[in-house]
DNA sequence: GTGGTCTAGACCACA
DNA sequence: GTGGTCTAGACCACA
């Protein structure tokens, strides 16, 4: 993983699991990687997964058993609407950014398009 | 303006900025606002506005005349490049976002035509 | 039972140990519950009821049998001098928590009054 | 300050705190001592305090203003949940810890007079 | 000077 | 091996 300046690494690996549990690739409760491990396979600081971590418990899309690990939520209404939360504020902020510069909703979809398959 | 936590100040201006130039917002050629008025404006330390005018220079985007203040770049076809370039970078980090928690391209137009008027 | 956060778990065992005998319930000379067999009831490590139970047994307020188990004390002055030292400190400990931030002593009581039988 | 083991210093510090404020001691729109002084005046590390001001911010008690320090809440209605909260909270524990050794309601009163003015 | 983040690393409770 | 807390200390953005 390679994270962005300019925006906190904590927050990147916050985002990192959330979409991965929004993809159903860690499936509710599932076993998230120990802390350690994960902060070996990312380069990073123990202290700095633990606090992403924090972060997303505290939304509660993950909870913790005291000395087993971390898991994935298994309310999945929560979930649900955790993951449209963030799509819809993805697609703001997208339009967001790139309105006003293309002429319109069709160009942007182009765009999409054009460069969907790239990624 | 309001600005997101966990995002630098000064790259928060220099986007807006650059926005405006490739919205033609702000023209080649047309004097940026002085540093202290949009200081003042954004309610941000002056030296914060310095910074991501620094930036924009460094790119080329804008270039200073000694005590007569900043300016928008004449350079059309770096404008365009640039604009390009930024287009198509925030296309590729917005679909790399979503991806994979849509089935589909479609669904991801459709979630654009959807909100593409609430902006 | 059910164990807060924030408090090691050993400690909060070895309070409900002790408070079973403050009220009689573990009777003086009274075999204590093996420590697989505590342990499984309360789900914890057995590792964890040793160190309670160790601790207890450093105040006196227990001992040991070699092969045969845990007894609580026949020392009925140990058992009521720790009992009136555990209630002053909870009462103190009570007092400090509230005190400033209700007007009076007669408050204190009336909140104690309100709530009593809801325990 | 003088901390108990067996409970962390964070929440130590976060209760310490919450009582000044519920005491009316910091005042609402109050600035909060800045960390790196809280941390010298109670001998402990300033990530400790950060920790605490965290839980408060999160609770809603005190805000942040980026480089400026941190504040009481001016919401007097959440100061005043919170309060009633905490006071019914310590309430419950304190009964919970002494009943069924005291004979009676009118005996744990008693105590409570008898050490009043002992804080 | 203010807070925020991050690292390296230790020590603890618990399983 | 698991997480939680804490320290010492650095470096950054911002005022």
């Amino acid at each position: 993983m390679h994270f962005k300046e300019n925006e906190t690494i904590y927050t990147q690996i916050e985002r990192y699991i959330k979409k991965r549990i929004f993809k159903g690739e860690y499936r509710p409760g599932l076993r998230l990687p120990a802390i350690r491990e994960l902060a070996l396979a990312l380069s990073v600081n123990p202290n700095t997964v633990v606090k992403a971590y924090a972060e997303l418990e505290a939304i509660g899309l993950i909870f913790s058993e005291r000395t087993n690990g971390k898991f994935v939520t298994e309310d999945y209404d929560l979930i649900n609407a955790e993951k449209a939360k963030f799509i819809k504020c993805e697609v703001k902020e997208f339009i967001g950014q790139i309105k006003g510069m293309t002429e319109s909703e069709q160009e942007i979809i182009n765009y999409i398009k054009g460069h969907y398959d790239d990624i």
